[in-house]
DNA sequence: GTAATAGTGTCTTTCAGACAGTATGAC
DNA sequence: GTCATACTGTCTGAAAGACACTATTAC
């Protein structure tokens, strides 16, 4: 029962909001050219009574944030996965820091504030945001890229997989095929998918591979294992919001439902049947009318505000998003 | 970056398994009368490559079972609750452990192995298992106690609630009332609800409550926090039954339906109804018939197998299951 | 035959998903 | 009037949930 030494606890916090319709995330970098990191720091049971006051500490220090909503979402073992070659001689190379990852949500305020950091999520995600349709990159080189990957190895292809999917099973189970839909909460999938293909900078650091002359790396990288972290946190609220009344965390006190629907949108990363989505919003017994319209434009919009009550009323409230328009 | 001291990073398996129609978890305890524990032990980067690799270990020393399936749950920070009032003089007598839940799910084999050590997982949640009906002790000593426990705070009855639920919200949304079902999923809150009341072993020992006369705790306790991550695993399963056929990790390679249905029974704490449970596995694609029959007293059964190509075919292969009679 | 377990056919209610159409503002 | 946005009414098909009924063994 001695201390171990070299073992260090990491708290990584992905605070994430919705400016307008585009989800956002609070990240810093040292240099303009540099990748960015979330706001993290080691957890110190001197100073910190529990995981997650360590972690709102953090917030408040490195965001200027009082965070509300927080979940823990998952512990890494492996925050620089490369493993040295020389292990046996140097246990002590040992990756040593163990992350734990949380999800924060939080209103943008309409000021300035610290907005300056809050960079658009799909900057690191490219591949996620279907609501201008597929992107691009896709078919273009994601697919491509991919079926070369899973091409390199014929004879695993045919070899009885041990406990787990073949490369091709998994590129149609995260990205899709003429059978399988692209599945959006599979967040975490996809990105682990396009890091053992070697198709993200973080392999490329973490393996120390030789940076491919024409292949340009998928999206922004981050330090150490944030992009990973950060995609854990994208799938869980997107599965989240279908069973929980999260959104609301990230809206302010009144809203249209117009408003609201942009917002989960943003976070979903596809477009939603509005007719739908409004009967489902309002018979779900989410929001409640406050009285109040805005005119934005067009006709004027009732405003609304969430319903607490619903919380007490009914088992899994949220938005069960079917596809839309 | 210097090491931080006195931090330990313990893992701790929840090893689940199903044995006819109960289900069963690997715990030992080292005196009859001792609170039992879970295969659990502390993580050690010099020797194990990941978390997992390091839990799988343990698996192997103390319960002498190779995992298969295993999914992480959750990361305790406190583990030991218990912070001492003389806080600010002994900062270092704060928590220091930080505890990671995994859920592995195995097979019992027909030989009787470690099997004294597979225990009932009801012995420590009775209140969970509704196969025979609504479990006697949720009225007749649960409800009156909690209920006792939320009138003892009449101010904090009309407060604004901060951030949170109050007692009586929390009782009815967990344990149900008239209008709001049991939901066989929260088993995390109920254990949580009752160690906040005080009713559970584990919160005598760690507030140092006097031990009240006539109030039997509920269910058998555990050393640590580790009845809180038995209830994580616990919900966890039940939930993940649901869109993921992680049932059959339990199973043998072939079954009959009967058999299938009463082993995510044992899981669920319900009984499902039979016609719809049937028509949900095969039209679901979960299994395939092998051919054989089996005799087991009156018309044999038909056996089956689990298919594997459902995990390639559709998105969250589970057995969306309702109540049933 | 009875008891016990296995398995089939069909009806009803609910609701996701889509259709088309109407309402109220700015200009 | 047109354009833009907000909102309503209704149809359809899939499937959850429950009903009654038939089938094959042991005794």
């Amino acid at each position: 029962m001695a201390d171990k030494p070299g073992i260090e606890i990491n708290l990584t916090a992905v605070i994430m909001a919705v400016e307008g319709d585009r989800p956002v995330i609070f990240a810093s970098s040292q240099g303009k050219e540099r990748p960015a990191g979330l706001p993290s720091g080691p957890f110190d049971p001197v100073h910190h009574r529990t995981l997650e006051l360590g972690l709102r500490g953090f917030a408040v220090d490195q965001a200027g944030l009082e965070l509300g909503y927080v979940e823990q979402l998952y512990t890494f073992g492996d925050r620089g996965r490369h493993v040295p070659e020389d292990i046996e001689t140097h246990p002590d190379a040992l990756p040593h820091v163990v992350s734990i990852g949380y999800l924060a949500l939080t209103r943008i305020a309409g000021e300035v504030q610290t907005s300056a950091s809050f960079r658009d999520l799909y900057r690191y995600f490219p591949w996620e945001d279907w609501r201008g349709g597929k992107p691009a990159v896709i078919d273009s080189f994601i697919l491509p890229a991919l079926h070369r990957w899973a091409g390199c190895v014929e004879e695993e292809k045919h070899a009885p997989v041990r406990r787990g999917l073949s490369r091709e099973e998994r590129i149609a189970l995260y990205f899709g095929n003429e059978d399988l839909l692209f599945d959006e909460e599979k967040v975490l999938e996809r990105y682990e998918l396009l890091y053992d293909a070697g198709l993200v900078a973080e392999a490329i650091r973490d393996r120390r591979l030789p940076i491919s002359s024409e292949v340009p790396p998928l999206g922004e990288s981050m330090v150490f294992d944030h992009r990973r972290i950060l995609a854990t946190a994208l799938g869980r609220i997107r599965a989240k919001l279908k069973y929980r009344p999260v959104v609301f965390e990230m809206l302010p006190e009144s809203f249209t439902l117009t408003e609201l629907q942009r917002k989960v949108e943003a976070i979903a990363g596809h477009h939603l049947h509005k007719q739908n989505f409004r009967r489902l919003v309002e018979t779900g017994g989410l929001v409640e009318p406050t009285g109040q319209q805005t005119t934005t434009g067009g006709r004027p919009a009732a405003t609304f505000r969430f319903r607490r009550e619903v919380l007490t009323e009914r088992p899994a409230p949220g938005l069960r998003l079917g596809r839309g328009t």
